[in-house]
DNA sequence: CTTGAAACG
DNA sequence: CGTTGCAAG
């Protein structure tokens, strides 16, 4: 059942930009920053359409560096969505100099970590499960993408979940044809575990599939994120089988996004990009019930995105 | 004139252990932190010995990356100080990056700079000035030194003034034999210039003389800044005619000192090193008034040092 | 332990 | 702008 509204006028928030002081003239002419268009997440929806209430949580968030997020108290937004499964992209972090914060948690007795095997400190992926998975495997599958710790799969009874962090393009697109490669590569991964069981795919796919997801769409058609490449990558990816979550429930919702680059205070302005996905295939449709973004979050460039279904 | 006592005893402040809870039973023979011995400043002597005001502050202050020491409002203390010249170590800041708090500083209109050439964020002095010297020159004459911003010579009309900051013989003293090179050239430099006008050399020359000139001299036998070679370059230097003004007036003054590690919590234990010098020629010291070591100052692993004297 | 730059995002 | 490992101290 499609949800949302006509976007903007719908649902923009208008910032205040009344700071209590006595009115100053000012010409609507100039270059005043425009009150930003924010967008306020809706109440959970907890039950899929034939009624069933979900029973199964599961959290994304691209941390942008493990250490430094669990300082910003992370964990503890985390404590309080307490989802079943936590992934977590850009970790950032050998497992050796993870923080005793995260491997003590009570909360995740199942934890698994995936990190890049040349460069220290780069990328890396992790999955920490209140249940244990059935297994877990770590890439996918070939050689040439599965140093650099960007994908995690377990096998629960009904269903995968993979989460990943696909690799960025680069400034000047320098990465943007081992991109199309691992588009490929993975689009087949995926396909080859949906024809065993169902899946759920999360993570930073680090594109923004449509005019609709991002801020800025039309300075960006060269930049990493909206090139028309990427964007095509995620489109066979749907039209492989798979759905889009959020866009299938909120089909119109703009100013929907999961990212702001720190630069230029893009945060505050809500100068964002939707990254941030979960993807299910058909099979889990029908236990869909909501698929969130939290971002009020805070802690990260991304914000923390998480899907309630029942499985 | 000799000032100065018995050293530690008479000039040690100790460390207040007690911090106000109920007493704790403890063993003496356990492993706890000793009591600091502290070292306190004595109040400065304004005058010569033969009665004539100091007309002249300098204050030599390695600063281990100014942006940062500036960020820490290391430039309030120097405001609190007023010296007549300022100069800096460890600048590790290209010119056109330093922070507009330094560059538009009224108190000192007259301002020089010499970084680094190849590596950008290493070393670099600098030399801030009230009155305008005569000259200013960078360098110390050779190709082979001149181009890590380690020197800069000042001519005023009485007398020379050098500050530099000295190269580090490195971890494993992987730099020491160019340190040797250095420290002869050096010298040789200051000579030529004493032929010409008496001198005033500042700065952190990276050695501390004797035993007494850090806490841990049984440990530091061969490590950077303790080595023989390189404390012979030192008595070198005194036994070319020029005098270490703060041993001179302070002969057996112990744990008085200009540096501490920032590991293992030395500066809070006082475990460091004189490492920054005032060093005179033998025709300035009848108007010596005090070498003081100001080392309440935060903002940087070293203290700053100023010398108080009649020109 | 702390700085700064470099790579990456 | 902000994270990381790195070199340097």
């Amino acid at each position: 059942m499609k949800r949302g509204k006509k976007a903007e006028a719908a649902e923009a928030v208008e910032g205040d930009d009344d700071n209590g002081t006595a009115p100053v003239k000012k010409t609507k002419k100039s270059k005043e920053p425009e009150a930003p268009i924010l967008y306020e997440d809706p109440p959970d929806v907890t039950s899929s359409s034939d009624g069933r209430p979900a029973n199964m949580k599961i959290t994304s968030w691209n941390v942008d560096g493990l250490r430094a997020w669990v300082k910003k108290k992370g964990l503890d937004w985390v404590r309080d969505e307490s989802p079943d499964v936590l992934c977590l992209q850009e970790t950032k972090c050998a497992e050796r100099s993870l923080p005793v914060d995260i491997t003590s948690m009570p909360e995740f007795p199942h934890k698994f970590w995936s990190g890049s095997e040349e460069k220290e400190g780069y990328s890396g992926v992790a999955m920490l499960c209140k249940t244990e998975p059935l297994s877990v495997t770590y890439g996918i599958g070939k050689e040439e993408h599965d140093k650099e710790g960007r994908c995690i799969t377990a096998e629960f009874p009904s269903f995968f979940l993979v989460t990943t962090y696909v690799p960025n393009s680069g400034k000047g697109l320098v990465r943007l044809d081992y991109r199309k490669t691992w588009d490929e590569d993975f689009r087949a991964y995926l396909q080859g575990l949906e024809e065993r069981k169902p899946l759920v795919l999360c993570g930073d796919l680090n594109v923004a599939h449509e005019e609709i997801d991002l801020k800025n769409s039309k300075g960006n058609k060269k930049n990493a994120g909206f090139t028309t490449e990427e964007r095509e990558g995620f489109t066979q990816l749907l039209e492989a089988g798979f759905t889009d979550s959020f866009r299938h429930l909120y089909p119109e919702q703009a100013n929907a996004y999961s990212f702001w680059t720190y630069m230029m205070n893009s945060r505050s302005k809500n100068v964002g990009w939707r990254l941030d996905y979960f993807v299910l295939s058909a099979g889990l449709m029908a236990g869909l019930c909501d698929s969130k973004i939290r971002n009020q979050a805070m802690g990260s460039d991304h914000c923390p995105i998480t899907l309630l279904m029942v499985v």
